[in-house]
DNA sequence: CTGGCTATGTCAACATTTCTGACATATTAT
DNA sequence: ATAATATGTCAGAAATGTTGACATAGCCAG
């Protein structure tokens, strides 16, 4: 630890308080930014809790998970957009990839305009996986949301998109455009 | 797979959808849905970034960060109890808490009422520590916070808590009570 | 067409985090 | 006295990730 940061806490705890009076609205204070915190911890936990037990079933584990989605959000996706994506090393995601394609859950194709890229596709069966798997996070985003209705969800969205790295957040939006 | 899994994933996403033409601000299609899983996904990545590359420096990882900050919210919490909160084994937990210990970030007393239980609190240094980890993130909640408005903050906290499995809810509900 | 860069695949070794299972100790509660 | 609770500890295994080194194939510019 070095010795510029032993002192900080305290006054950026002051410098976030002096934020609030501005508005006491905007839940600014240092103990309702833990709280926020907290939130996201607790909420990603039960988000992945679903997935998770099913994944068990099939000897898999959240970064076949990962990959599954982001394929089958993105067809024909490319090794390297994919490792971008997830923030892993090729040598990880060769091993989560060999798994999924012995089990024919997905299958590399070679790019027909750039031959020494591999465009990646799930199969039917690794689209039945990823239904089954998605189908339980969808339910819960579904009763979340209609829960709190239509406001909320854009405040949800909107928060969490500041959230996001401003990196992640180009990656994130050019899911949609590939 | 069973077999009864295989075409749920069709029926389902048809029954979201019908959800959907009640009222199209909720977000509630398929595609729209898993955008929100992404979001998760992506902002959590966001969120936990900061504090990973300070607790490098430390020969710490997301485990320890976890324990610092539930003990630090609740000072004097049981290690059964903080064992439900992080959702860790035992023998997980004791390894953190053997190098944090050893680090003297933390110590454990012995309970006043019931002599089997361990309370957990941090020092000095380690609420030093807790400072500097959570800077990162009270900054990029505040900002975040800051450029949505106090409206998208309640959506983001009613959403968020709506995901939440319900048995968490309690448990985040319980943080403040102790 | 040659040399350099890009995209991918693969092997090996190792670190971290987590788990399960088994067992021990101290303390409290019935 | 016995059972249940809270905690500690050891041993072994699995999943996920890393770094480093090297190989192959294909694209592209000079």
């Amino acid at each position: 630890m070095s010795a510029d940061d032993a002192g900080l806490g305290m006054q950026d705890q002051q410098s976030l308080q002096k934020q609030t009076s501005r508005d006491p609205r905007l839940f600014l204070t240092d103990d309702q930014l833990l709280q926020g915190i907290e939130l996201m911890f607790f909420a990603y936990r039960g988000f992945t809790s679903d997935p998770d037990r099913i994944l068990e079933q099939y000897g898999y584990g959240r970064a076949h998970h990962r990959a599954i989605h982001f394929i089958n959000r993105s067809p024909g996706i490319t090794v390297n957009r994919l490792l971008e994506i997830l923030g892993v090393t090729k040598q990880s995601l060769t091993r989560v990839r060999r798994q999924l394609s012995n089990d024919g859950m997905m299958e590399s194709r070679i790019d027909k305009v750039d031959r020494r890229r591999r465009n990646l596709y799930l199969t039917d069966r690794g689209r039945a996986l990823e239904r089954q798997l998605s189908k339980a996070q969808r339910k819960r985003m579904h009763d979340a949301y209609r829960d709190a209705g239509p406001d909320a969800v854009r405040g949800f969205r909107r928060v969490l998109e500041n959230i996001m790295d401003h990196h992640l957040r180009q990656l994130a939006r050019n899911l949609g455009e590939d």
